[in-house]
DNA sequence: GATGAATGAGATTTCATTCAT
DNA sequence: AATGAATGAAATCTCATTCAT
């Protein structure tokens, strides 16, 4: 009488799934069918799980979002030091901008348009503002200075994220490699 | 004699219509009679300018990056001291940026899927560069200055067109203003 | 655990259905929705059995002339006497041209798709000769006259189911059977 | 104050460019436009002179048997020995199917105007019948043999004018000299 | 008469979603 | 729960024909 543990991770496996596809097509050139052969089921199946496209693409940004987001999560809540943090940060943060390109490529674009994004990035640029407070004695230049420091991280975050997406194939690890080495200078000097 | 005469006018008074329905749905969203009606043509009348509604779209969005270029181009020619133009670009971006929102929103995404983005991008952070540069000396900090300094303007200019975008309809102006002061202070200080 | 299964007669009962109307209006003319309807299906159910328009015609077309074929191959492979076989091939012929008219027409007639004809007349002339040649000793009048029997043979068959095609309906019956008694006189005497 | 004679011949000009477009095309893919631009006129002049495309192909398609059967009228009103105007037949017949096979093609191949090959072919059919009685005494061997030998001119010329329209480009040539030995050895022999 | 831009009905085909099995 | 055949709405694009100039 064991549980049929499998059948618990189909969501998990037609997510999976999922991330492939609309990662390489985009939201709109993804086909359900497609989705449901590289997970080895039907496409009926899908709606078991997902009230529809839409839904399954919402669930597949989330997870992507979430996976992300918990490392830095774990990060902004460990006890090192405030520079190995933020070091850890941005090895982190453009480890997984390389790997979830395709992801980010198909995604982004689409879940922006949906209102997906604007929450994980405010909760990204959150953490990433308390790693970097966390840099010095918390500076109290008021509220003015907050703001501008609130914007720029987040102008710096989102041009990052559709920079990298942006770039072209050929030429994505040189690319990020090199956003990467800005990233760290501008923080370290300027 | 004379045909009916082919209205000089017409294709942008086509493409006019099509800057607003493809910003308000997106490229895909958009339905070619929804053009055409709001520019009080048939539809057929489209493919008569027009290859296909790709080709329309891009049309659109050059036109649209054109525009703004050609602003930003005109004040690099200009004699003014460096300082002001440096003002009048960020006025200039700034206001544009409001004035093409919802333009912005459509297309931005899907065009970057197109191709239809890096050129014109490229060509927005060349002039950048060179109003930068004019601002003093030109600097002879070497080749990776050179590298960094290119990768935060795009970052930068790449982030504040999609945070724009990424913007709540009842906060544009508000947020617009904000970024605005914030890359002002940019400038200035940091 | 299974679903609706398919329809093993499904494409038949399209075929059948295409049949019919490719043959009252031609291919051009011919309305997929028609098709569907007289089939009792939807439209996109076509699109599951035949990649397109073309592909159903093609089907349909290969499906008339093989089930024509089969019999006048079943005839050319029998055991009777020459003089029978060709009696029979003169009954069949002609039993199945009035039975298919319709679907000749709408299959002749289309300069699109002149070549699904090349083929299979090729194979019914073949078939003839073969059994022509039976009645006698095979004649070895040399090359000269093969050629001029096997352009006779292929004049007289395209000419008779060109001429069945081209019968005004109401006169169909009366002439398809005068023609038939001139083609036996032709083969009894000159 | 001298006649527009060329604007007398303009429909004919038309006339001769549609012989062109729809021999290569065929009705239905043949392009209005096609013929105006090949007539070096606009497609809105055609309409000065024809009703609409059917009436222009029909027109067409009239021309081309006109000019066809006018030849054999004035052979079959000759005062040659019937030898002689059978022998001419043949060699008006078949020059004429080679120098118009394009228009043949375009012309019998079409579903929608297949009645227009009717009255044209039935004429064709009357005067070689009358040819072919001249050469010997009128024969009264009844009413059974005269429709015998209406039906069997009648497949031999439907069948003679498809043979030729089916054959291949690259062998059009061969294929019809052979179809012209074939006709005479039949008439000389068989 | 000539022009050719404009029209707009209409056809094929796709694909998310449903639901009988 | 799973299946996948069936559905059918919906969208782009073509092209004969019209008609203002």
């Amino acid at each position: 009488m064991v549980a049929r543990s499998r059948d618990q991770e189909k969501p998990a496996h037609i997510i999976e799934a999922a991330f492939t596809v609309f990662g390489e097509n985009g939201y709109t050139a993804t086909r359900i069918r497609h989705i449901a052969e590289l997970a080895g089921i039907s496409s009926g199946t899908i709606y078991t799980y997902f009230k529809d496209k839409k839904d399954l693409f919402r669930a597949t940004v989330e997870e992507g979002w979430s996976r992300f987001l918990s490392q830095i999560e774990a990060l902004a809540a460990s006890q090192d030091l405030p520079e190995a943090r933020l070091e850890s940060l941005i090895e982190i943060g453009f480890q997984t901008l390389k790997k979830s390109l395709p992801l980010l490529r198909g995604m982004l674009f689409e879940s922006s348009q949906m209102n997906l994004l604007q929450g994980s990035l405010e909760r990204l640029c959150a953490l990433i503002e308390d790693l970097l407070s966390a840099r010095r004695q918390p500076l109290s230049r008021g509220t003015a200075y907050a703001v501008y420091r609130r914007d720029l991280i987040r102008v710096t975050v989102v041009g990052l994220l559709f920079s990298a997406a942006l770039v072209k194939h050929s030429r994505v690890d040189a690319e990020i490699d090199s956003l990467r080495r800005t990233i760290k200078r501008m923080l370290a000097g300027g």
